[in-house]
DNA sequence: GTGAAAGCGCTAACAG
DNA sequence: CTGTTAGCGCTTTCAC
């Protein structure tokens, strides 16, 4: 509620009694400045309560300090501690994070990235679940791609290793007796649903299950599309024992769908979710699910974005982050009849 | 890809043969301007996809054309879709939306309102959950308030109907013949918390229903936290026959408390969430919850923003919005044992 | 180690 | 209706 207004440089500078670019110097180059007249500066800094001018300083150095985190929606959850671990890491150095929602739509998207330039946004987080759609970007803007592979073009690449995700999930169940799989996923439209899809199918092949495409149904990655999805599978002639949801928010409507269609969870079906976002563990029932460390991983992004903002031409790295089984209430293990006799 | 990085008005005004001034002006103010040099000067600004540098027009403007959005968390799917609407609205005046999530911390929303002031951002909204605390800001920033009185501050308000939300729906479950209904809702450090609370005994005084303090249990809007205030509600002596939740989000939890306890919802306990989320239509199963336009809410809220960027001075307006009830599975009318002989 | 001066790209008086 | 001019507040050579 400071009046502070509109303090600038050169009154600081005045009280100082010292020139505008000395205290530009304290806070920019502190080890340029004789520690006597640093400390007087800062002295008159700290009580003034002054803040340069993001649009004078901006201008000059062309530096917004300002990193954009590109999501496809605010209805995903999955994003929820990723974002906040950027956040955290963001601020130690003075950056601000924006968030921008896609809400999945591509003529939306061009706008975002056309905005992102325009306002010179120092680097973008892209944790887009879309198909790529970033041309309108100044491409001197500094990127991070999560859950989609930029190594190629020389962006630094966080993702999931859902390979060994689904080999671990399907090795899993495989041992609770479960071999009629079902899949809710994010179709065609999503890079992310696409590499689920293989990795799923990999999977099944490797622990010799039969892949009924039947089964497998995609859905935009809404509880709803979710439900609309797990209903089609469950009227289809052969009832899976299972269901895999491609992300928790998916699963909602999974398990919904399934309570709906009169089966119970999971003594009749089992289902699994993925990403263990929040609320998950307070689902009906509380749903098993695959995690990883989104948290640690958001820290890791803002880490790297902040690292080619700094050093544009640094050779990219690509950093892939391990999922493992949360077990909950919604896997039964299924009982083998042959065995039972 | 454009390699447009550095092009200046300078550069437009030469190739149109005018002085840059009347390039401003054609982009600033069309109709102080010939239409044929308009013409021909626009035809070159879109030629060349020039865009005004943001810093050197902040520098003149003391405007950034960016509008922040405060939410408490990114895991309340409340703010979804209001949201959107905010985002549609503020594009349409070419206004960038930026969201900060304060984490339901308050240093941290304490340093994001001090970073909007030194961002020189225009305009706040403030959809934050917590006790006001925005000292750091700015007074020269426009604020609308969602959820949350500001009127006496002169601050544009938006806020939802509660007390008539709770007659309607108190009157709603007293007609299906609930009478001990339970209460989860975020408590005392939640300014609508509280005001549930308080329409909530209202509504049951007017409808002549023992309130039982036992059965108004606080739970700070995660789901996890709604889980565990209903097992508080459940282990109490008296069971209720219904539970209303705060939000969908804790109806998440509500939800799995009670069938984890054993009970079956709606046919033993009945469950009533608020606001409509994204998902409560897909829940196990699908949650009976009170709805509001918060679509048509985010246009308005974006509209109010900007008009008081432009008009600081203007009186603050204050806009109520009325809730419904959304009638879906979790709410069943008691069988009343006397009039049952 | 510090001051002087130029200029980042734009807008807004002020003339004409 | 359009050009000229003077900054907005800061950083950064370049001298000293």
């Amino acid at each position: 509620m400071t009046k502070k207004d509109t303090i600038t440089i050169l009154e600081i500078a005045k009280m100082s009694g010292v020139n505008p670019s000395t205290v530009s110097r304290v806070i920019n180059h502190p080890e340029m400045v004789n520690v006597k007249t640093r400390e007087r500066v800062q002295r008159f800094i700290n009580e003034c309560n002054y803040q340069p001018n993001p649009f004078a300083r901006g201008l000059q150095t062309k530096k917004s300090k300002i990193v954009a985190l590109v999501v496809p929606n605010f209805t995903t959850l999955s994003f929820a501690k990723l974002a906040r671990g950027i956040q955290e890491r963001l601020m130690e150095s003075d950056y601000s994070m924006v968030i921008f929602s896609s809400h999945e739509d591509e003529v939306l998207e061009k706008k975002i990235c056309k905005k992102i330039s325009e306002l010179h946004i120092d680097g973008v987080i892209f944790a887009s679940s879309m198909m790529p759609n970033y041309d309108e970007l100044a491409y001197s803007v500094a990127k991070v791609f999560i859950d989609r592979d930029g190594s190629k073009d020389g962006i630094d690449t966080f993702i999931l290793d859902v390979e060994t995700a689904f080999d671990k999930l399907i090795k899993y169940l495989v041992g609770k007796g479960h071999t009629k799989i079902g899949f809710v996923v994010g179709g065609e439209e999503s890079y992310s649903g696409l590499k689920k899809i293989a990795a799923f199918k990999k999977a099944m092949n490797k622990y010799e299950l039969t892949i009924d495409d039947n089964k497998i149904v995609g859905a935009f990655w809404s509880s709803k599309e979710g439900w609309n999805a797990t209903i089609k599978i469950l009227e289809d002639s052969e009832l899976p024992t299972v269901i895999i949801a491609g992300s928790d928010t998916l699963g909602v409507g999974v398990l919904g769908a399934i309570n709906f269609k009169g089966f119970k969870v999971p003594e009749e079906i089992s289902v699994v979710g993925f990403n263990n976002e929040p609320g998950s563990e307070s689902m009906n029932p509380p749903l098993t699910t695959m995690e990883y460390d989104d948290y640690g991983m958001g820290k890791e992004v803002a880490e790297a974005i902040i690292r080619r903002i700094n050093k544009p031409e640094t050779e990219s790295i690509t950093k892939i982050y391990t999922m493992n089984i949360i077990e909950r209430s919604t896997v039964k293990g299924i009982i083998d009849k042959e065995n039972d006799i």
